[in-house]
DNA sequence: GGCTAGTTTAAAATCATTCTAAAGAGCCTT
DNA sequence: AAGGCTCTTTAGAATGATTTTAAACTAGCC
């Protein structure tokens, strides 16, 4: 999706691509809003907290005030381009891979693995209560390592 | 497991009960345990926060530091007596029903509702990463009430 | 070029939860 | 029943992630 030797121009082409996509998911393309695009929503799956974040915006030599991280990560969320996962209530998770999958979670270390969608889990759903509908279905595993 | 009509002696007995079953738990019974433990081990399943237990605590005519509310919920979790549930991270929510069993979650209510346990989840679980084990599984069906 | 609503900002506020240091209570031993 | 040692409880302070605030911007439109 993005390549590895990317000239200025194609610098420029992938901005305006995070730009499109912002205002298709219906969120006016801010300066901030497409910096954090262009971190978060290239493809690559992984999980990522207001703190590593903030920390990557810092390490690409920009700056973005807090509240609009947090702001933006509940945005984009909001819009279906990030995933919060709940494993614990330390702080917020949010995956970068919004297509339906699930996690190992290793309390321990606080580490949070995908589990790859072809590990299909099969389930048999109950109903949903009445009036009710399934909008998603969670499943984290939780994981410790072998005292062996 | 505790009857309706009890008698002074009856009350007498279950508050032993549950020293007891705190003692088995290696938690030393304390006043304020037996009391949390009378309200919350008593086969009934429900869920609660610190909150909603601070508040049960009152209206039963007692007090309980708020400091030793959150830590005997801790510590009944960690002893298994009860299991905890993410599904956001405004607050914790701690489930009676240690069980194996899943969960509906509505969030425009912030309502739990419990999986009955013979509607049964068949999963096909995958294999957990080199040198561990799998501890438990977490599944939470978000639903959403139908704009019909 | 300028308007206006939506956004960003830094700082203050919120709120659940944990920590602290001192006072209290199980419980074992005599 | 008293002593004592450790574990608990307590009220209040501290923590830390997240939200709110009010004022300073800016994207998109005329």
């Amino acid at each position: 999706m993005i390549k590895e030797n990317m000239t200025q121009n194609d610098r420029m082409t992938s901005k305006a691509h995070f730009a499109e996509k912002l205002r298709l998911a219906g969120l006016r393309p801010t300066r901030q809003r497409v910096a954090i695009a262009a971190l978060l929503l290239d493809g690559r799956h992984r999980h990522v907290t207001a703190d590593s974040l903030t920390e990557e915006i810092t390490a690409a030599g920009l700056h973005v005030s807090g509240g609009t991280v947090y702001n933006t990560l509940n945005q984009f969320t909001d819009a279906g381009l990030l995933r919060r996962v709940m494993v614990h209530n330390d702080y917020s998770l949010f995956d970068t891979n919004t297509d339906h999958h699930h996690h190992f979670y290793e309390a321990e270390n606080d580490q949070l693995v995908d589990i790859p969608h072809d590990d299909v889990i099969l389930a048999q759903l109950p109903a949903a209560p009445d009036g009710h509908e399934i909008k998603a279905v969670d499943v984290v595993i939780h994981i410790q390592s072998k005292n062996s």
